[in-house]
DNA sequence: GTCCGAGATTTCCTTGTGGG
DNA sequence: CCCACAAGGAAATCTCGGAC
C-alpha cells in the first residue's frame, strides 16, 4: 500500500473544504502539508482527484469515486478504534452531534455533561444548523446525529420522536395577553410579529397563523431566536415559539411571557436525526444518553410541560 | 496593462522516530 | 549514537481573477 491514513484523512478535509488552506485549518495543520499529501495520494493512486482552480480545489469524477471508498475506509478504520476501546470495556474516539440552533443552548450543556461522565475517553463535537442545514450535514456525514425538530424529515433520514412541544404565543410583561391563561391565534391578529426566519422554521410559523386562517402582521426577520426573544421582551412585536426556557428573560435580562395556544395545534416533535445506516458505536451510545435525557416529561433547558 | 489579493506549490529547514 | 526517512512549518514563488 503506498498511501496512508493521514493522506487520505486530508484527502476528505480538502474535499469538505474546497480549498488547500480550508482542510489545513481544519486539521490543524500547514497548507503546505495538505498540498505535498494530496500530491502523494494522487501519484500513489494514479489518479488525478482535484482540477486545481483560482479559488481552490475542485473534485475530478474520479476523485468523487475515490472519495466515497475514502469515507467508507476512514468509518471502517474508526470503527477498529472505536472496537479496540470496547474490548477494554471503555469508548473511545470522536463523534460530532449536531443540534437545531435554537435548540443548542438549552439541550447540549446537560447530554454533553452527562455523556463525557459516563464515556470519559469520547469528545463531541458540535455543530449547530437550521434544518436543512442539518439534514446536509447528515448526509455528508459530517455529524454523526442530530437533535432537532420533525420538520421535512426526508426520507434517507431517521428520525426517532422523544418529547412533544406545544408552540406558545411569546409576549412581553406588559402586553395585554400577558396575564392570559392561554390565547387564540385570531388575537394576534394587527400584533407586529418577530418571525424566526430560519429555513423550514419559517413555513412552520406561518403554516400556524395559515391554519387559523389568520395573516400574520409581520414587522421583523431575524435568523437568531434570541433577537426574537429580546425584540419579544422589548414590546416591539409578538412571536410563537416551541422552546421554553427556565430562563424567562431575554439576553438584556427583560422578562417574556409565554402563553399557551387555545387552537388544536399538533405538538412539534424533539427528537434525534440520523442516517438510517451507517451508525457506529459511539453514535449509537450517543443516541441512548440523549433518548435517557430528552423524555416526554423532561427537556433539558426547558421548563415542564 | 498594472497592481493586489487569494490560494497553491516549491524549497529548505527542523524535529521526531526507528533501525542498525 | 548515528543515519535515514517521514512529517510538518516558514518563506518564497507562482498562478489566476478582479479592480482600476
Amino acid at each position: 500500500m503506498r498511501y496512508t491514513f493521514k493522506q487520505l484523512e486530508y484527502f476528505v478535509a480538502v474535499a469538505e473544504c474546497g480549498t488547500i488552506a480550508g482542510a489545513a485549518e481544519k486539521v490543524h495543520v500547514s497548507p503546505p502539508s495538505i498540498s505535498v499529501a494530496i500530491a502523494q495520494l494522487e501519484e500513489a493512486l494514479e489518479v488525478r482527484l482535484f482540477v486545481r482552480q483560482p479559488s481552490g480545489l475542485q473534485l475530478t469524477d474520479a476523485g468523487s469515486e475515490v472519495l466515497s471508498h475514502t469515507r467508507a475506509l476512514l468509518e471502517k478504520a474508526h470503527g477498529l478504534q472505536d472496537f479496540s476501546g470496547l474490548a477494554k470495556g471503555e469508548l473511545r474516539g470522536k463523534v460530532t452531534l449536531g443540534s437545531f440552533i435554537t435548540l443548542a443552548p438549552l439541550v447540549l450543556p446537560e447530554i454533553c455533561q452527562s455523556f463525557a461522565e459516563r464515556h470519559p475517553a469520547v469528545s463531541i463535537e458540535l455543530l449547530e444548523g437550521s434544518q436543512d442545514q442539518l439534514i446536509g450535514y447528515l448526509r455528508r456525514g459530517i455529524i454523526d446525529l442530530a437533535i432537532t425538530y420533525e420538520m421535512h424529515i426526508p426520507q434517507d433520514l431517521w428520525f426517532e420522536p422523544l418529547a412533544g412541544l406545544p408552540p406558545v404565543v411569546m409576549v412581553d410583561a406588559n402586553h395585554r395577553l400577558a396575564t392570559m391563561s392561554s390565547v387564540d391565534i385570531k388575537e394576534l391578529e394587527g400584533d407586529p410579529y418577530i418571525l424566526l426566519d430560519l429555513p423550514i422554521s419559517r413555513d412552520y410559523f406561518l403554516s400556524i397563523f395559515e391554519k387559523s386562517g389568520v395573516s400574520p402582521n409581520v414587522r421583523m426577520k431575524t435568523t437568531h431566536f434570541e433577537v426574537v426573544r429580546s425584540m419579544v421582551a422589548n414590546g416591539i412585536g409578538v412571536s410563537i415559539g416551541v422552546v421554553r426556557p427556565v430562563n424567562n428573560a431575554a439576553l438584556d435580562g427583560k422578562p417574556i411571557v409565554s402563553v399557551p395556544i387555545s387552537n388544536p395545534l399538533p405538538v412539534l416533535n424533539i427528537g434525534v436525526l440520523s442516517r438510517r445506516s451507517d451508525f457506529s458505536q459511539l453514535a449509537s451510545a450517543l443516541k441512548k444518553q440523549i433518548q435517557q435525557l430528552v423524555t416526554p416529561s423532561h427537556v433539558p433547558g426547558m421548563t415542564p410541560l
